[in-house]
DNA sequence: TTGGATGCAAAAGATTTGCACTCCC
DNA sequence: GGGAGTGCAAATCTTTTGCATCCAA
């Protein structure tokens, strides 16, 4: 709770119950929940919060680098508060987005490229998950 | 033309002209164009072409690998027909996407992550480009 | 001939916006 | 007190779908 608090606060963002419960979404939630997942988890035990101040959260977070916007996911937004470097795996059966550290294999650290100022890079892998192959299950998303 | 004719018949799609008229957009048209991009340079040419036969092209394209969808553009989705391996570079001010020739840094040929089955990897980079600093006239989309 | 393609318009999703009201600092 | 933040609903934008018609093979 006084760790959501200070994040704010270090971003310059005002404190509201509702960007606290945001951030406490991300402090369990690994899957790299869209907006809708976040307001449905959200609005189940917290009435009262609307998509519009969680497009809004989300928007200033991603602007203060307090969360990351993943373009992986050719339907909608998901967003990461994970942020060390690391790459991304996408399951087209599933729509689970897995984590995939980073082994130091490429170097993430360009600042420019051909007169380009670099200001994030994704690594984005797709394919079948380990689970969809198996049928254990991952196959709903 | 014929080149696009066999193009078709090769991925075992029925040749018509709206397709040819897509591919033919594809063979001068390196800046990534979205769906409606698309729709549009046509539709000046050649009345009669509809929204759904272009989404709908443009996803058997994708289903066959004549083309690769991208997830790069935060906005909608965008379409590349050079299939060599390559990396993307987008523009947050202009939205333009570059290309960037793969230059051997990492290992894109590999098929299989943690029991994750890959079929694809996108490595993408964003920032503002060199005519958004410079302000050459990058600045609109 | 015949199944795949097309066109149109409506529908579905995701995200944004306008505006009055609220409440954090 | 003032301005950032919120809620609601409508609007916008992208993409998909249903269905009747059409045409390439």
């Amino acid at each position: 709770m006084k760790e959501n608090i200070e994040k704010l606060r270090g971003r310059g963002l005002k404190v509201t119950p509702q960007r606290l419960a945001i951030l406490e979404i991300f402090k369990r939630d690994r899957t790299h929940p869209s907006a809708e997942k976040i307001y449905k988890k959200i609005s189940g035990k917290y009435p009262g919060m609307s998509f519009a101040t969680v497009y809004n959260t989300l928007s200033k977070l991603v602007e203060t680098g307090e969360i990351q916007e993943l373009d992986i996911d050719p339907d909608k937004k998901r967003f990461d508060p994970y942020t060390p470097m690391h790459y991304h795996f996408y399951c087209k059966r599933c729509k689970k987005v897995y984590d995939i550290d980073y082994g130091g294999s490429f170097a993430p650290d360009i600042k420019k490229i051909r007169g380009h100022q670099i200001d994030s890079i994704q690594l984005n892998f797709k394919g079948v998950c380990e689970d969809c192959i198996h049928q254990r299950g991952g196959r709903r998303p």
